[in-house]
DNA sequence: ACACAACTTCAAATATTCTTCAGAAAAGCC
DNA sequence: GGCTTTTCTGAAGAATATTTGAAGTTGTGT
């Protein structure tokens, strides 16, 4: 997934990205209060993680900067202080979550699936469509009761259409949503191509049927209906 | 759809179109207050991206006489960051939106949309005519409870046509909203023959009626009445 | 440093769409 | 009816988009 990390301390931000961006997730980072809302209006994200206390302003600006765009954006706050009157006023703007420093990594990945999950699945753990069924927290593919193994883009590249199932997304879209910023610098899509082919043939060798067409001229969508 | 670009950094302006073009919409460019001006007075677009900062001009005017025509064009103010003046005046003179740079391609694209949805079809994302549906995300046509499928071309034309239902449309203006400037480099109009030649094939065969019905010497009309 | 997997790039093959052309059909006009 | 203009149609060619395999690169773990 598509994730803003919001941290003013350098080496801690450094830390958050390595490790997200190691369970699959693509990263983008703001170091203070006018690169999160430069960020924030300009890009769309999944989850942002956003450090309230930051150095040029409140982070509590930024969430509702998030909360006029009524974006379906999701909010895990961390901070330092252990106030509870932060807590409070976090959740109150709209927060999903909330965690204290310091705090284990995979602690602060298991809390920012979760959000995602309630916000996309509805809290669902397991998503199904037609023959293919996702653990979200095994990251464990079946289509049609076998396992299919897939590398790390093709899962999120497989989450992005179910989450946009029975929908057109461009190659465009595809692109930002799983190289974030990098996507600018490609010149062609031929990295799109192949994951797409590698995640079809993955699913037919299990049996699996038709499920990506492609919208020639536009881009592809994911079927679930028929 | 049909949109015109006004922006004075050409190498924004170029990426923009270049983005906005392989969305699938025809893009026409101005690069200062007079060409946006002449543009704007001459031609008819969907939606005018508009920057408000012009070398020779300020933006504000274009808007201002895009009102006095009382048009059909929807407005989006691309301006400079925290300049919320111009915010608010834009959105006074009846724009529709407004966005801040720096701006990711997929947001303007978004928003974009969005307007044009909010203005031509009442923010519906599903639009009907007789036996015709259009679902506007799926990108996908039903005549008679039946899919067909349209190329981009095709579908840009039938959007067209029914935006325009029951009104006659010359030729002149459907070169114009599918080719945008291009369409004057061809001297004859056989490929809109050819492209409401296919068109027309598409929902007969699908069981459609007749509903393009052409007006000789004059151009085409889309008939949802009868 | 090595092996391995994943990711990206490149180039060729394939598929689809768009445009052009030429002739046929239809409409208007005398 | 003849004549001209406009529109329609099918087929061929050009242009564009997608798919694919293979080679190259990067990154990870041992």
């Amino acid at each position: 997934m598509k994730l803003l990390i919001v941290e003013d301390n350098s080496e801690l931000s450094k830390n958050m990205e390595s490790y997200l961006a190691k369970e699959g997730n693509t990263c983008e980072t703001a170091f203070n209060y006018h690169q999160a809302i430069d960020k924030v209006v300009s890009f769309t994200y999944d989850v942002v993680i956003l450090d309230l206390t930051l150095p040029d302003g409140d982070g509590l600006d930024v969430l509702k900067a998030l909360n006029k765009q009524s974006s379906e954006v999701g909010v895990l706050i961390v901070s330092a202080r252990n106030s509870l009157d932060d807590k409070l006023s976090g959740l109150n703007f709209g927060a999903d979550d909330y965690i204290t420093k310091p705090f284990h990594l995979s602690e602060l990945n298991a809390r920012i699936k979760a959000i995602y999950r309630r916000r996309n699945f509805s809290n669902k753990k397991v998503i199904e469509c037609r023959e293919i069924l996702i653990d979200l927290d095994a990251h464990e593919v079946f289509v049609a009761q076998t396992v299919i193994e897939l590398t790390k883009k093709e899962y999120e590249l497989l989450i992005f259409f179910i989450s946009n199932q029975n929908r057109v997304i461009t190659k465009q879209s595809i692109a930002e949503h799983l190289w974030g910023d990098q996507a600018d610098y490609y010149d062609s899509f031929d990295f799109v191509y192949q994951h797409i082919k590698n995640l079809r043939k993955k699913i037919l060798a299990a049996g699996g049927g038709d499920y990506i067409t492609t919208i020639y001229g536009m881009g592809y969508k994911f079927n679930t209906l028929s």
